[in-house]
DNA sequence: AAAGAAGACAACCGCCCTTTG
DNA sequence: ACAAAGGGCGGTTGTCTTCTT
């Protein structure tokens, strides 16, 4: 049985959102608030789909919202963010105020992704493009969903982590590997590795901060231990919403 | 100046997960 | 426990704008 559709699509408006739809979008919110997508365009008196007022209001009507140009800082926040989640544009979005997904979702396909080919790195896999792929010794943690999620990880997705090597999703599994190593990395760093991705941690006492392993911080500007990271400068950004500079990786869990 | 190509981005589609009855 | 509804997400498409020839 198919699931039924979020609206009745005969009798909604399709295309660019009007001023006047805008308005009454906005009013209608401001009056009573979010949520209730589905009964929402009817009882603003509006002819559109629950699905795409809740698009519109999220996207382009929110009061919080930044519009305009990515600065500098963005961008490379957006890259280093992205090395890490994927293609998860949500979790990314959360960490860029003002920011929301499909923004930077287009911004990445329409900048960023060219901006990194020209420097002549894989955009989906954040290495030099000609570099061969670190082999990645598994040894997984879970059991009697391992099939289950291997059938998942199996599906191939456009964003190049595809196959095993890629979990189609964020997720804790701790996996042991080779670590990923930067040229000269100048730390004992303790790798942890999820979802096919390293994460530097500060569980233990040997390592940086997870902000100064991204190079989002240095150290000088971070109260984690004395390394002498080699990033670019900070953005002032409270980077994944740690002020202590330590990670809490349970706040990138999907909701 | 006109036409076609390329770029940019708003919006839609369909799937998945969570919640609810 | 199960099915349906609701909401959210990532991928893709459509359309408008800008650039190039």
């Amino acid at each position: 049985m198919g699931r039924s559709p979020c609206c009745e699509k005969a009798h909604t408006n399709k295309g660019a959102w009007t001023k006047e739809e805008d308005d009454r979008l906005i009013a209608y919110i401001r009056a009573h608030g979010e949520g209730c997508w589905r009964s929402l365009p009817k009882a603003a008196g509006l002819l559109r789909c629950g699905k795409s007022c809740r698009l519109r209001w999220i996207n382009y009507l929110r009061p919080d919202l930044k519009r305009g140009n990515f600065t500098e800082e963005e961008d490379e926040l957006i890259i280093k963010l992205h090395s890490l989640l994927g293609n998860k544009w949500s979790l990314i979005a959360a960490r860029l105020p003002g920011r929301t997904d499909n923004e930077i979702k287009n911004y990445w396909n329409t900048h960023i992704r060219r901006k990194l080919l020209n420097r002549g790195i894989d955009p989906m896999t954040h290495r030099p493009i000609n570099e061969p792929q670190p082999e990645v010794k598994t040894i997984s943690f879970a059991t009697a969903s391992v099939e289950k999620e291997e059938e998942k990880a199996v599906v191939t997705s456009s964003n190049g982590f595809s196959g095993k090597e890629r979990c189609p999703d964020l997720n804790l599994e701790l996996r042991i590997s080779p670590p990923y190593q930067y040229q000269n990395q100048p730390h004992d760093h303790q790798i942890l590795k999820t979802g096919g991705r390293n994460f530097t941690t500060t569980t233990t006492t040997t390592t940086l901060c997870f902000s100064c392993s991204l190079g989002i911080l240095n150290s000088e500007e971070c109260s984690c231990s004395n390394g002498t990271s080699s990033s670019s400068s900070s953005t002032g950004y409270d980077f994944l919403g740690l002020e202590s500079g330590v990670l809490d990786y349970r706040s990138l869990e999907m909701k």
